[in-house]
RNA sequence: UCCUCGAUAGCUCAGCGGUAGAGCAUCCGGCUGUUAACCGGAGGGUCGUAGGUUCGAAUCCUACUCGGGGAGCCA
């Protein structure tokens, strides 16, 4: 008898109707009655369960019935195809096997958990709805990204998780040691908290590249949106100004969004009716909709007016608190918004100096109910002005010496940006802690399984 | 790191000075079409830890630990 996953039994239902099926899979659940009962099952294939009806005829009826959750067994029996029922189909059995038993203890019951109970239990969390929904839009959403710039011919860099470089200028950095006093490197050597100085180099070879892989950051940030291991994306583009980014950045963000809804739509729609009301249209209406871009400068007009009572002050030069970015993207433009050409005393010294001399040429994306989604800038491609601000900003030029050759031979306008891969998928799923879109999440005193 | 809220049964919570409760889960029984099935019964707790106030503390006070939310840092 054939063997079918649930979801090949999902897709082809109509037309394996009165066949004979063969399935195995966890048990979800078990309801019976005096002579016969139901079985869901889930063997990972599928969003949805399949069911299964068994009655007293089975010669192991009273097991079958008293099966704890998350059994497994493998069923074989005719497909029923149902499509007036609840279910579309469902499997008449003749046979149910028992192949593994679980204990009446299993700590996933037939109701609703907390995710801070789930995140306790993060080796089984993903064999519910919610989490086998979460994970397998991350899967997808990581094709989408890759698929997005491979067809516009960016090549896929991998930039290296261990670097000697010591002031990137994104954060605390894990030290790294072999617990002995040597030196492995020969210098001290830390996690990566950014791919973009490599990948920049790369970028002046092959014009158009992208890095996608782990990032670590050692701060002591105690939030919904931070990790201390995350996964991060960084196009950088050569022969590219500020414009040309923002471009690509909303396409990508649409693409994914795009991607999730077709290959995705029971998950998608699961997250629509539990986790976030209103998320597919919210989706639907960005990939819909032109991203808003505007000034920095004029940003803190329009705040400057608002006639809101923000807790911080606004004022030219400051940067946006969260509140203020909260206030543009879901009042004012009620859309995802680009700010661009920041000041060049909030931002870091590789973006590039705008004509006036006082911004630089830097956007992040802002998006309801996350805050910065991307961070981007347009480099500065000009030796000496590059120079001029690493000093200006207390850098050593000579730590830089192969940063600075890239520019030194044969110098070229290029930018690039930097997406937090677990925010979009916050912004993909509506769930609300990154704890909940990374299979095992590292934050500050947490590194459990 | 700061602010704030919380910690009571396996889970989600109520009780807020006077002998510890509910729903779900578990176990037992019933039920011929269920959909987080339903109905009946049973078992299950040194009320986060340590100290204090009080005749008496889950309840009030202090410290600590852990967790949620917000802020900063950022992606």
């Amino acid at each position: 008898m054939k063997r079918f996953t649930v979801k090949e039994l999902f897709a082809h239902a109509s037309a394996l109707a009165n066949q004979s099926v063969s399935v195995t899979a966890w048990v979800r659940t078990v309801r019976d009655s005096k002579t016969f009962g139901f079985l869901e099952l889930n063997d990972g294939s599928f969003f949805k369960n399949v069911q299964v009806v068994f009655d007293s005829d089975l010669e192991n009826f009273s097991d079958v019935a008293k099966l704890p959750i998350s059994s497994t067994v493998t069923v074989e029996g005719t497909l029923i195809y149902t499509p007036d029922a609840k279910q579309a189909f469902e499997i008449r059995a003749a046979q149910v096997r028992i192949d593994g038993y679980s204990v009446s203890d299993y700590p996933l019951q037939k109701k609703r958990h907390s995710f801070e109970y789930l995140r306790s239990i993060a080796h089984l969390r993903p064999r519910t709805n919610t989490f086998s929904a979460v994970f397998r839009v991350r899967s997808l959403a990581a094709f989408a990204i890759h698929q997005f710039f491979q067809e516009r011919g960016f090549v896929y860099v991998n930039t290296p998780i261990i670097t000697t470089s010591d002031a990137e200028g994104a954060g605390e950095m894990f030290r790294l040691t072999t617990g002995t006093n040597d030196e492995f490197f020969g210098k001290p050597a830390s996690l990566t908290v950014s791919g973009q100085l490599n990948a920049e180099a790369y970028s002046l070879a092959f014009g158009n590249v992208y890095t996608f892989g782990p990032t670590f950051r050692a701060e002591n940030s105690n939030t919904a949106r931070h990790a201390a291991e995350f996964w991060m994306i960084e196009p950088e583009m050569a022969f590219a100004e500020l414009a040309d980014l923002l471009m690509v950045a909303e396409d990508m963000v649409k693409h994914v969004i795009h991607y999730v809804l077709e290959h995705a739509p029971e998950e998608m729609a699961f997250f629509d009716q539990f986790v976030e009301k209103g998320l597919l249209a919210r989706l639907q209406h960005v990939v819909e909709s032109d991203f808003a871009r505007v000034g920095y400068s004029e940003a803190i007009e329009l705040l400057k007016t608002a006639k809101v009572d923000f807790e911080y002050p606004v004022s030219w030069g400051l940067d946006l608190q969260s509140e203020h970015e909260r206030y543009l993207c879901e009042q004012v433009f009620k859309r995802p918004v680009f700010v661009t050409d920041y000041p060049k005393d909030i931002k870091a010294f590789y973006m590039r100096m705008n004509d006036d001399g006082k911004t630089v040429a830097a956007s992040d994306l802002l998006v309801p109910g996350i805050g910065e989604l991307i961070g981007g800038s347009q480099r500065e491609e000009r030796l000496e002005a590059l120079k001029k601000r690493m000093v200006e900003m207390g850098l050593n030029p000579e730590e830089y010496a192969w940063y600075l050759e890239l520019r030194a031979y044969g110098e070229t306008k290029h930018a690039g940006f930097g997406l937090g891969f677990e925010r979009l998928l916050m912004y993909l799923t509506g769930m609300s802690n990154i704890r909940d879109v990374i299979p095992f999440p590292r934050t500050v005193g947490h590194a459990e399984f």
